[in-house]
DNA sequence: GGAATTTCCTACGAGCTGGTAGGTTTGTCA
DNA sequence: TGACAAACCTACCAGCTCGTAGGAAATTCC
């Protein structure tokens, strides 16, 4: 893509420490367009406008490359939901609070598509380092929505049994709204549909 | 892992006709272990006890092999709801219709683990045409949800603004039911996840 | 200005994949 | 029994991937 007829000039001298965000820029880049399988280590290096040794004496291997992507994009993702989160977070009703943490979950998830597919939307076709280091992340996010859970419904009758499906239900549908948002390009805005989620959790969830 | 010191027998003289089967067979049995991109062409064939050239006399290429494994196991899975659907469907009320259609459906998941991994479990990595192959078997079901669901909530305010939403939403529930049930290995039965969700939409989507 | 070092590039090897050509075995049918 | 066709196997090619060796350019430091 950048130049076909004429040779590429030869790439800055950069070195490896400054060089590493690029490709990994890069990386973001290649991977939005062409999924795990797709994210060669040439095709990155295409993409940065470098070679392919250059990519390595940045990355041991293509799955270093992939999991400090997968890093620092998750740490991205995390960073943003924190800012967006009300700064106390003890005000208003416990169905407040979750409305709150989905508005702040989908927002960042609509604000950072790149960031997001790679975290939520392909951990299958991947290295097995790499697949469950996408497992780790969701499920830290399903914790968190566990607790929330918790302190949002505090008498209910059974909470041994069902709270864990009860929070993962949450989390699909979470992930559900983000991926109408992300991926299918739906007209709600992120507080639309976390006002539908909060919703049918306090409609539903008080009911089991 | 057939045999490794002494060479393997001739295959059997079956011809294409009767050999197609058995090489879907082997192919799934490799998908389930390896994924779309672990699922070669020479995997299918050693796993079948056969070499490449008689994969290629029955199927002309990859994405035939996998398509031609799609369609089959996708019928399995319809063939299974329905044969586990109850025979009058307009008997009892619309939520113990949901509840019905939900415990058919994951009960046909928990019983053909495999068939539903195909299906549902790993859409990213598969070429193009496969992978479009998966949206569409996933939108099928969707649309026969948010079917049902019309029925359920006929008196609704605003069906139109928001029906599609809350369809999502209950299949993405129903997905991650079938994923606890086929992936992660809960405990829960299904008819016991059915009823979870089918109270959560009862009490909750009348909310929205 | 010139040497030393850092950084990048060209070129290559091993291994695996989809896919094919042509010979060999097995079964059929006269 | 023997010819013929159907089915299978060995051996191979082109292409792409990861990953590496060693040489050319740019920078730094004296």
């Amino acid at each position: 893509m950048v130049e076909d007829t004429e040779k590429r000039r030869r790439a800055a001298h950069l070195g490896p420490e400054r060089r590493r965000p690029m490709l990994l820029d890069a990386a973001l880049e290649v991977f939005s367009a062409n999924g795990y399988a797709g994210t060669t280590m040439q095709s990155v290096a295409d993409a940065a406008g470098v070679t392919k040794p250059v990519v390595y004496d940045c990355f041991a291997n293509r799955d270093e490359l992939l999991l400090a992507l997968l890093a620092r994009e998750e740490q991205h993702l995390v960073t943003s939901i924190v800012s967006a989160l009300p700064a106390d977070p003890s005000i208003g009703t416990p169905e407040e609070q979750v409305l709150d943490g989905l508005t702040a979950f989908l927002t960042t998830a609509a604000t950072n598509p790149q960031s997001w597919r790679i975290v939520f939307g392909a951990q299958y076709g991947a290295a097995p380092a790499v697949s469950e280091r996408v497992r780790a992340a969701r499920a830290f996010l399903v914790e968190g929505l566990r607790l929330t859970l918790l302190k949002s419904l505090p008498g209910v009758t059974d909470p041994d049994a069902n709270l864990p499906v009860l929070a993962e239900l949450l989390a699909s549908m979470t992930e559900a709204c983000a991926r109408m948002l992300v991926v299918d390009g739906t007209d709600r805005t992120p507080p639309e549909l976390a006002k539908v989620v909060s919703q049918v959790v306090g409609g539903g969830f008080g009911n089991v």
